[in-house]
DNA sequence: AATATTAATATGTAACTACTTATTAAAGTC
DNA sequence: GACTTTAATAAGTAGTTACATATTAATATT
């Protein structure tokens, strides 16, 4: 009749959300004590506890130890993004996936890769350019470094067959991963091979990788016209 | 000498990422039961199951119950975003925010709008268009549709001094929200209040928001040429 | 042999206990 | 009054027990 007689973390969360929203609890309030709260929905202080962890990890209160939880002053939207591999999302739009290799070589890195990898000096690291098709048209194309110090074994990938995108990530896990995303007109080489016209605004999802300290690889997915990228959930 | 003498949730999920990243356990493997894992590192399996909570949250690992844990064969990079209030994300930078109210009205929607809300039927909308300064040059041009139905307090609020962004934020909670990023060339109305020539490709952070079914606001937020948006952490 | 039933299994969840730790407030000392 | 010490507090964490639940494997039934 009641429904459940226990009450599972979720739902406290949730209650706790949900409160937040109708500003029971309003931004910049100090919540009651865990015990407390734990005491009004009939459940033990671990499961508001867990509950609590949720939110905080969310961004939707701030914990300290003694001083209690507070509802967050200015909150924050906080989106979360899948970068899969580009040949799932084609697959998963239930388009036909291809791949072309652009072009491979060992270059020495410029500047504005150094950057992005936060290293001081020069390497020569692979650079290769590649395009991914959707349905036979151009889908994104890629622009990207891969360090051969950390990952001697690309030279070894024939990708021509398999892109460098997904050989990466099914063999060469990171331990951190820099994202960035904006927006770039077209022109020469991303024009020529999304096919669009010089000047069209292009959405570039920048990611660099490195395991410890150690560079792995950066890309700049340069996607074709009207690509939109959308936050999961 | 040994370090702490327990371990805590956050030390075996560390432990076990580090293993999926050095390939103990590969993408596809069966991880030993939580059990044989706390028993292994010598913790209790309450606190393997919260390790395994977190790294199936980040989608480094899946769980079912009976079939065990499974590395993730396609692992997805998940990034996550922080959309602050504009006006904080300036001050973070340290530098001066500024804003303007460009334009204020009731506007039938158009069919764009519907879209994004999932509405089938026009409605008139609060229409308010503004600009958020950083050190007396535009930062973001912002494009903002209000649902009064759900928000009609916003009728009461003077524009030209606090921003509908910070009002929404600070008073109305949301129970839904989508997020996408896109780019977009400068034309007419964009170009001339972000001060750029038409043409320039630009970032565009479209935010929409409903309580419960109910329609909130959507609000494309259309940055300065060279805006980038990185990830947390 | 195909189907239904039962048992085994691994994760999911909650309660309770016991202890730790960071922080604040109060008391004491100079 | 300014400083230090002490106590109180509320979250953080781990362990143990107990049971729930979904899924698979084994067994029994037709």
């Amino acid at each position: 009749m009641t429904g459940q007689p226990r009450l599972s973390w979720t739902d406290v969360r949730d209650e706790i959300r949900a409160r937040i929203l109708n500003r029971t609890y309003a931004p910049g309030d100090k919540l009651p004590r865990d015990e407390d709260i734990a005491l009004e929905l009939g459940c033990a202080r671990t499961t508001v506890h867990r509950a609590m962890q949720e939110l905080s990890q969310t961004g939707l209160v701030e914990r300290k130890r003694k001083g209690g939880t507070q509802v967050k002053i200015d909150p924050v939207t906080r989106a979360t993004f899948d970068i899969p591999i580009t040949r799932c999302e084609v697959e998963q739009r239930g388009s036909k996936y291809d791949y072309q290799l652009i072009s491979q070589s060992l270059d020495d890195t410029p500047l504005s890769v150094m950057a992005r990898f936060g290293i001081q000096q020069t390497v020569q690291m692979l650079h290769v350019k590649a395009l991914h098709l959707a349905d036979n048209r151009p889908y994104i194309f890629e622009d990207r470094w891969v360090d051969t110090r950390s990952t001697p074994d690309i030279m070894n990938v024939d990708l021509k067959v398999e892109s460098a995108n997904e050989w990466l990530v099914r063999n060469k896990p990171y331990s951190r991963v820099d994202v960035r995303f904006f927006a770039m007109n077209a022109e020469g080489e991303s024009a020529e091979h999304l096919s669009t016209k010089a000047g069209d605004a292009l959405l570039v999802i920048e990611r660099t990788t490195w395991i410890g300290q150690d560079p792995i690889t950066s890309v700049q997915a340069v996607a074709a016209p009207g690509y939109q990228l959308s936050a999961v959930n």
